[in-house]
DNA sequence: CGCAGCATATCAAAGCTTTGATATCCATCA
DNA sequence: TGATGGATATCAAAGCTTTGATATGCTGCG
């Protein structure tokens, strides 16, 4: 292979993103939630009557997927979905009581992780952090032959 | 929620690991593969005749999801199991020439992006980055309720 | 020796994700 | 008006991942 393995960025940023998602799940399972699932339902408490299209733009996955998601979250009442008065061909989503209980249990441990994560660090830390993985996303961006 | 969603460096970690994820996922498709066939390859080919858990541990997955990946790899005659000669509860897995071939052909388009991310940066902040992920790893597992 | 402990491999169920394809609705423009 | 393009939603197939459970084989200690 043209390249060490222990030269390849993408696997620090792959260890990183595992610890987290492992912890995250962790910590949203008590709640009943799945990872996505949180995700989903976070997003939703910002933007109530969402369509499924642009909240799956907002939790990074494709509609398929988010479909799937809602699906489950509506099976089990934790989110109302109803059809968009003008726009027919949308499905507004929103939290139920229920839903909104168990984001906020979720959350509750969630937000320890990001806690942990951010006393890691110094506020220049943090930034420099942050500006050096949107500079792999840029790299990354460019390399990809366009699509 | 007690946080501000801005705040929150996961998400900066998870877009990272998304964009890059996608983008090898592209690199990896015309091989005929699917990135964590193409992870396994790769491990496979750093160490002949590993067996499946330790394949696992090194691809960061659970033993499990490494048996469907194999499942896979040899149906299509990637790789080879063999019983191991003194360890009979333990399969040998090798990189057929097929298995070496898709892996190459996999990996020539994959290490450009790689080298891309590596481009993006000097040598110091490279170092900088690695030294800010790892912590965010030990962060991390500090928060994680042992387990 | 015999057994407890540990590692390996695998089955099964549930959920997530991707690609590909289809159907519907809205908006814009000729 | 009518057609084209863009956005939304969803079905289906294939693959990955996790948790939980089970079977088997080695290994070391009493």
């Amino acid at each position: 292979m043209g390249m060490p393995a222990d030269e390849r960025l993408g696997l620090d940023i792959k260890r990183a993103e595992q610890a987290l998602i492992t912890a995250k799940q962790a910590a949203v399972r008590p709640a009943g939630l799945t990872v996505p699932q949180y995700a989903a339902l976070f997003a939703l408490s910002d933007s109530p009557g969402i369509s499924g299209a642009a909240l799956a733009r907002a939790c990074l996955v494709t509609p398929q997927a988010m479909t799937v998601v809602l699906k489950n979250l509506e099976e089990r009442g934790l989110v109302e979905r109803s059809p968009h008065p003008w726009h027919r061909n949308v499905l507004e989503t929103r939290l139920t009581s229920a839903g909104r209980a168990a984001l906020e249990a979720a959350d509750e441990r969630a937000v320890l992780i990001e806690r942990a994560i951010a006393a890691e660090f110094s506020a220049e830390e943090r930034a420099a952090l942050r500006a050096l993985l949107a500079r792999c996303v840029e790299a990354i961006a460019r390399a990809t032959p366009e699509s």
